[in-house]
DNA sequence: CGTTGAATTGACACCGTTCAACGACAGTGG
DNA sequence: CCACTGTCGTTGAACGGTGTCAATTCAACG
């Protein structure tokens, strides 16, 4: 993260954030509002609630979650750098809830300034479009995992995601992360029941892949959790087969004058 | 759908059609290239290829699958009306493989000429962003029923879907709809087998909500299907609770001034 | 030291997979 | 007209992954 943009210098970062010029990293910084902390539990957004701001993720992890006859299914987990509720900017009101997992750090725009600053920037707003796909990649990722794998590759699927996105913002150790996560919300990310969690947790554990314990996991040998899962980090769009170098890249200034928009 | 735009007169029917004014709606049409047609199969995008233009469904269905050590999973499907790679637009590569279902009618827009047009005009660029931000809504929704729901709550959910956004757009039948779904293309996007799914559809015929049968889907009680699966349709934003009629809409002038970026 | 939430373990039932075989049907060529 | 072929749909039986229920242990905290 550039220290100098304390609040959004996370965003993007290992994937876009050099097709943002210096102009527009300094103008998001300007657009948010103050830095708020909340703990665990926290609910920042309910569902069909009006959303009349969009937040970054500063420090810790929030969840999106659909909570159905009692029933908690978690369908993203946010991590720093991370902008929670892009998408309420255009579609006013979200279809499910944001939870803070662990203690967050958090900062907001309003939409209307939002759109203001983007009425003058359609190459900022481009940026701000692919970081919502990015959020859309994801999602199928875990259609393609629920779909296709077991329990215990669904799980080691999730560690391996969420260490790649975090090696992407510098919030990964050498051997692992630290994570807020229970056994509990694992079960409601795979799809499983924490009974079941734990078991797989165990067997992971007794494979030499990863361990999870007290809000940190452990992996072993990254390349086994990995094959175990059959994780492949393209969809996260970073510096791989799908990275994105062409028109959005102000590198690239002939091309991006005729397409920006 | 509008008779004198017959390219791209179903785009975002029956949700946020009515934010487009009249002039946006006929400068997206001739935006629009030739008609062209494809058979069944035809394979038109595959996975990490450079997408240089985007494509609207006319008519028929197209998939979007990820294949991986011989099993496809189906992530999404796409029905007439539909921008089947706008986020092509962004991404410029897609992480996963477009594929016509039956026969297929679509028309394309270069990369080049939708950047020019929607440079200038922003709000159009807004509405495109939406569509974007709807397809990730059905992608949360899928995640949700994957893992909560069981294989036979899966089936009937396919249904109720397809049933709902083919109402959108004038597909639908009085007691059903038409598709080329196959049993095993159900099978790739509940994420069982054929075999099962044979079972599920003979169990839902006898439970007398749904029949399948050759490319038909007749439902006899649309309640005890939506029921069985917990279908509830706002995360389509229709017109329901989730529905958007805030900043987006050239109705309410004084907001969409402040807001349209 | 009692309380509480989370993690762990065991037994058992069931959902869904797998393998194998068969049936229905359309297209093709003789 | 029929035989042949391939695709798709259908059915049966055995197996195993996963859910469910219940009890127990453990960690954190006042």
């Amino acid at each position: 993260m550039q220290d100098d943009l304390p609040k959004t210098g996370n965003f993007l970062a290992g994937r876009l954030r050099h097709a943002m010029s210096r102009r527009e990293q300094e103008l998001l910084e300007e657009l948010m509002g103050p830095v708020r902390e909340y703990g665990p539990d926290h609910v920042l957004q309910r569902r069909a609630e009006l959303v009349s701001e969009s937040t970054i993720l500063m420090d810790g992890f929030i969840i999106r979650s659909v909570t159905e006859g009692g029933q908690r299914q978690i369908v993203e987990i946010n991590v720093p750098g991370d902008f929670v509720d892009l998408h309420g900017f255009a579609l006013k009101r979200l279809d499910h809830d944001l939870t803070a997992l662990g203690p967050v750090r958090v900062t907001s725009v309003s939409h209307i300034d939002l759109a203001n600053a983007l009425a003058k920037e359609p190459h900022l707003a481009r940026i701000l479009w692919f970081a919502t796909l990015l959020e859309a990649a994801i999602h199928r990722e875990w259609i393609l995992k629920m779909g296709q794998l077991r329990a215990d590759a669904r799980l080691a699927h999730v560690f391996a995601e969420l260490w790649q996105r975090l090696d992407f913002v510098g919030r990964s150790r050498r051997n692992g992360f630290d994570t807020p996560l229970k056994q509990t919300d694992l079960a409601d990310i795979c799809g499983t029941t924490p009974v079941y969690i734990n078991r797989l947790l165990r067997d992971l554990r007794e494979a030499d892949m990863a361990e999870f314990r007290r809000g940190r996991v452990w992996v072993s040998s990254r390349e086994k959790l990995e094959r175990h899962c059959r994780f492949s980090p393209d969809y996260l769009y970073g510096q791989g087969t799908l990275a994105v170098r062409d028109e959005l890249d102000p590198e690239n200034p002939d091309v991006r004058t005729a397409a920006t928009g």
